[in-house]
DNA sequence: GTCCGGTATGTGACCGGTCACACCATAGTG
DNA sequence: CACTATGGTGTGACCGGTCACATACCGGAC
C-alpha cells in the first residue's frame, strides 16, 4: 500500500496555536466556553495547517461512525437504486454516510453482508427486501443491539422496525377498477412458487375478486417466471385460452410488458382485446405505447420512510412495527379499457 | 443517542485465552508464529464471546480504511446505477466497502462531497462524470495524497487516473452506418449549449460527416434540452423542415424517445420516414417499438474498469492517464432502415 | 479578606486495535 | 559449554480524537 503523508492532527493545531490539545476539540466541536480570542487563534491555526478532523478517530473515542448500511438486491434494479436515493435523501443531510452491499437476493450473501456491515461499526442498518429469514434477522438485530430497519418485511424485535406497502388495498383497487369497466373475466399473472415464498399477491387477488362479486377460477392464474419471457410466455398460454380472460393483472411491469409483446405477436390488440395492468411503475412504464396502466409503487418515498424511521430509532424511539404502510396507487394509462364483447 | 452494550474487546478474549492482546490480534490477522495450541485456545475464546475485531479501531491504527468513496450524479439514473454495479462488484471480493454520495451534478455540492469522504478517510475515490472543473479536482486530489479515479474525465495530476469512452470513433461508426443504408441528409439531436459545456459529440459528428464524404448543415443540429420534452420538441421541429434529413442521430435514448414520439404523433413513420439513432443502450431501449437502435455505453465495465484502477493506484501503479478507452457499440434494431426516397 | 460560583483552559486516561521491539525458550553450531 | 539463530509470546507506546476531571482565574457576596 502507497504510504501517505500524515495529516495534520489536533495536537499539531494545538502546539501552533500554542493551546491544549482539549481546546482545538472544543473549538471544532463548537463548544460553548471557549474565549473569543483563543478560538480565533485556534481557528487561524486550523485552517493554516489545513487540518480536518479524521472521521475514524473521531469514531472510536464517540463509540458512533456516523455511518448507516444498506444490504439490498442489487443497486442497477430500479427499484432498489429509487430506494436508495430516498435513503441517501434523508440521511446525508442528517450527517450520516451511506455504505452499499448488494446480496443478489442470495440469502447467504446476504447475511454475510449483514455481518460484515455490523463489524464496521455502522449505528443503523437498512435491509431492503431481505430474503434470510424473519427469525434470524431478528436473533442478528437483537444480539447487536444495532437498530435495524426491514423493506417490506415484518420483523419481531427490540431494535427492529418495519416499513412496506398496502398491497392488499392496492390489489383490491385494481380489481374494482376492471370491474367497474365491465370485466367479468379477469386473470393473473404471478411468479412461480419457487421465486415467491409468501404468494401473497395470489391471496388479496382472490379476495378482492370476491369483494367485487366475481369468483376466481384457478386456470385463470398463470405461474411463471419474473421475467420478460415469464410474462410473454404467460401472455401466450394466455391467449391460447378458449374461455380467456378480459384483464390481467401483472405482478410486475416487467411481467406485464412480457404479456404486451406476446399480444403484439399474436395480433390481439391492447387493450381492445386485452386489458393488461401492471406494478411498479417502473420510469419507462409511461414511455410504453400503449402506455402501461399500472400500481406505483412508492419507491424513493420508502426509502425515505425506512431511513427516518431508523433515525428515529437510533434516538431511542419505540421500535413498535405498528408503522402506518405507504399507500399504492393505480395510475390510469392506455392498457385498460371496456371489453370489447359485454357478458 | 441509543447507549450501546460493549462488544468483546481484544483485551477480553486475551484474559479468556490466557494470553496477551498481541496474540489474539496475530491470530485474527493469520500471521505466521503461532503455536496451533495457543491459536486454537484463543479462537476458542473468540468464538465463545463472540468476538468481531473493530473495523474503526482497527483503521486508525492501520491507517488505511478499506473503504472507497463515491461521487456522482444520482444512483436513480441508470448509467450510474450500473456504474455503481460495477464498481461493488470489484470492490467487494477485494474486502472494500464503498461509501455513497450524490452531487445531484450540482459543482458546489459534488465539492463538498469530496471534501466530506476525504475527511472520512476513505483510501480512494471514484468520481463518476464530476461537474468540477479538472483544476480543482486536481488540486484536491494531489494535496490529499489519496488516489482518484475519474470517469469520463480527463485530469492532470500524480494520484490520478481516468477511464473513459471513445465517443469519436462511435460517431463515426453511427454515420458510417447511416450513409451505407444510403442517407446523404443526416441531422443531430444534441444537448442546449448551456447543458452540455463540452459539446464533443458535436465536433465528431461534423468530422464524421466529412468522412463519409458528406457535408454537415447547420440548420440539421437540433438543440434542445436533454429530457423527453426535448426530444421530442427536436422531433418536431425537425419533421416540419421542407429538405428535412432522413436520419438523426442522438445524444440520448431519451432524447431519442421523445423524436419516436413526435413521428408518432405527427403519424410520421419509423423508420420508414425517419431513422432514428439513440446513444447509451438504456435497459429498455430493447423493449420499445419500433426497438431503438443505439449506440451502448458500457457502463457496468467501466464501473469495474475504474475501480481496478483505483486498486491498482493505491498499491502504486503509475498513474499516466494513458489508459485505453473502453469501445462502444452500435446496436442495430429496429429504428434505422434505407431512406424511402432515395436522392 | 475569605469564600463561592462560573468561565476558561489543561491533564491524563481511554476508545480498540496495531506496531516495534524486548524477552524467553529451545535447538543447532563451533 | 558458551553463542547464536529462530520460533513463540509479552510489553508498552501509538493511531487521533473524546471524555472526565483538575485547575486557574475572575468578579461578586458576605
Amino acid at each position: 500500500m502507497l504510504p501517505r503523508p500524515n495529516r495534520p492532527t489536533i495536537r499539531d493545531v494545538a502546539r501552533s496555536a500554542r493551546v491544549s490539545h482539549q481546546t482545538v476539540s472544543r473549538v471544532i466541536n463548537r463548544e460553548d466556553y471557549t474565549s473569543a480570542k483563543t478560538r480565533a487563534r485556534v481557528e487561524r491555526a486550523i485552517s493554516q495547517l489545513g487540518f480536518r478532523p479524521s472521521h475514524t478517530a473521531r469514531s472510536l473515542a464517540r463509540r458512533r461512525t456516523n455511518t448507516i448500511g444498506l444490504v439490498m438486491g442489487d443497486v442497477a434494479n430500479p427499484f432498489f437504486s429509487d430506494v436508495v436515493r430516498g435513503i441517501e435523501d434523508v440521511l446525508s443531510p442528517a450527517g450520516y454516510g451511506l455504505i452499499l452491499s448488494s446480496s443478489r437476493r442470495d440469502p447467504e450473501r446476504e447475511l454475510r453482508n449483514v455481518k460484515h456491515l455490523l463489524e464496521r461499526d455502522t449505528d443503523g442498518l437498512i435491509l431492503a427486501a431481505p430474503q434470510t429469514s424473519p427469525d434470524e434477522l431478528s436473533r442478528l438485530a437483537t444480539r447487536s443491539a444495532v437498530p435495524m430497519v426491514f423493506l417490506n418485511r415484518t420483523v419481531q424485535g427490540r431494535h427492529v422496525a418495519a416499513v412496506w406497502v398496502d398491497g392488499q388495498t392496492a390489489t383490491a383497487e385494481v380489481v374494482a377498477y376492471l370491474a367497474k369497466l365491465g370485466h367479468r373475466r379477469i386473470g393473473l399473472v404471478v411468479p412461480s412458487r419457487e421465486e415467491d415464498r409468501a404468494g401473497n399477491r395470489e391471496a388479496w387477488y382472490g379476495l378482492a375478486l370476491r369483494q367485487a362479486g366475481l369468483d376466481p377460477k384457478p386456470s385463470w392464474i398463470l405461474r411463471e417466471s419474473t421475467s420478460l419471457e415469464g410474462g410473454q410466455s404467460a401472455g401466450q398460454r394466455l391467449l391460447a385460452m378458449a374461455d380467456r380472460p378480459t384483464a390481467v393483472a401483472c405482478h410486475s411491469d416487467v411481467m406485464a410488458i412480457g404479456v404486451l409483446q406476446a399480444c403484439r405477436e399474436l395480433r390481439a390488440a391492447v387493450p381492445r382485446d386485452l386489458s393488461i395492468v401492471g406494478w411498479d411503475d417502473v420510469p419507462y412504464a409511461s414511455l410504453l405505447r400503449p402506455a402501461l396502466t399500472t400500481v406505483r409503487v412508492p419507491r424513493y418515498e420508502l426509502g425515505q420512510a425506512s431511513a427516518r424511521r431508523l433515525l428515529a430509532l437510533m434516538t431511542g424511539a419505540p421500535m413498535d412495527g405498528s408503522d402506518e404502510p405507504l399507500g399504492l396507487e393505480l395510475i390510469r394509462r392506455q392498457t385498460c379499457r371496456a371489453p370489447r364483447v359485454i357478458r
